[in-house]
DNA sequence: GCATAATTCTGCGTGCACGCAAGTTTGCTG
DNA sequence: CAGCAAACTTGCGTGCACGCAGAATTATGC
């Protein structure tokens, strides 16, 4: 139903952009993130280094989204997941959460190498931008009658504070290792997420329901 | 006071950063945004290609920080100017609309050269980034006992209404020649700006006055 | 099945960002 | 004033993003 035709050529597609995104990850893993060229993640793709940045518009961009992947999807479902009848600020807190929480255990170690590399870190930020927009939509899906800038503000402000957590974090634990006592100053990820899209519940409720 | 000793050597500084926008905003209004080279505005400020970089590290950020300037501290000013009776929401509403409003005449053909690029506007969108920590600091002065977490989220929240704002009306001004009807469909930019602030306006608030 | 239109991949060239290692200027101290 | 250390500038080399145009591949009409 959702897939109307797979098609050839879209399947390739995505396999491509599936090899090109394992190969990047798994080349950082092995040499370092500052020891892999953007001509070697396309060689062990198989592809042209021209086409890499057909799929991909920064190196650290490809290694990232290994990652990162199907996030902004999944937020949005979450979203639309909670049952109607709870608040539209506990419902996207929850869904946001719910993104950073019990992280795979090869994901765990993707992290920490992200944490090396100070372009990596500021790319790895930048993704959470891409959940504004289907984020957007899914709270549009729920209050069909809220004004969709004020719909797009608020998936903005969701994003940005899931920005500055992320930010938080990374930089907590790559202070860590240097401080032997302290592991993790701020605390756990999403303990810190969490905090910090709290202070947003208010203006989504107000919003969420404006006859309360 | 607050300038404690300008130093030789800070000047100058100050005067090359000064220069090299200048040249840049002068170049590109002249050749156009594309058709100008970091080359040609470094050799217009009177400094190494390289030395460019030093001070801006993209093309466009020169071109746009020439309109930008100062803005990040001037919203900080704004925000400590309101008097304290007022609720935080509202005082920092006005502090960020303030800054968009009453562009000069040079200004705002300036804003419609950047509206030419891609690129420019992308930049130019980012720059308000710049406004995070400052306001952060002047919310944290502004009420002692905020959580600084709290502080840095909503600043960023701040900042990507604001951003969210400024995309929608480069958007449509840049769509509005083709349609000789309507000039700016969106209304003006201070008012955008508003309408994009003012959702978050309950969260500021909720921070603002625990007790209330 | 085949011709043709639409996409995608690829090589090439250009402009750019940035690390590195001198060379030069500035600020401080004896 | 001499001399030293820190900061800034500059040239060079490397890797990268991306526009462009041609070859290769896929979809579509007959």
């Amino acid at each position: 139903m959702t897939a109307e035709r797979p098609g050839l050529r879209e399947r390739k597609k995505q396999a491509t952009r599936e090899a090109l995104r394992t190969a990047a990850l798994r080349l950082a893993m092995e040499c370092g993130p500052d020891n892999v060229r953007v001509d070697d993640i396309a060689a062990a793709a198989g592809v042209s280094p021209r086409t890499y940045n057909n799929y991909f518009s920064s190196r650290e961009q490809a290694i990232v989204a290994a990652v990162t992947a199907e996030r902004a999807a999944q937020v949005a479902a979450a979203v639309a997941a909670r049952p109607a009848e709870v608040g539209l600020g506990d419902a996207v807190r929850d869904a946001v959460v719910g993104q950073y929480t019990d992280q795979g255990d090869h994901a765990r170690e993707a992290l920490l190498m992200i944490t090396t590399s100070p372009a990596l870190r500021a790319c790895y930020v930048d993704t959470v931008t891409a959940i504004e927009e289907p984020l957007a939509d899914a709270v549009i899906a729920r209050c069909p009658d809220i004004d969709p800038l004020t719909a797009q503000v608020l998936s903005a402000a969701v994003g940005a504070a899931a920005r500055v957590a992320l930010g938080q974090w990374l930089d907590a634990t790559r202070e860590a290792p240097s401080m032997p006592g302290f592991v993790v100053p701020s605390g756990s990820l999403p303990d810190l997420v969490r905090a910090a899209v709290t202070p947003l519940v208010p203006a989504l409720d107000a919003a969420g329901s404006p006859r309360a």
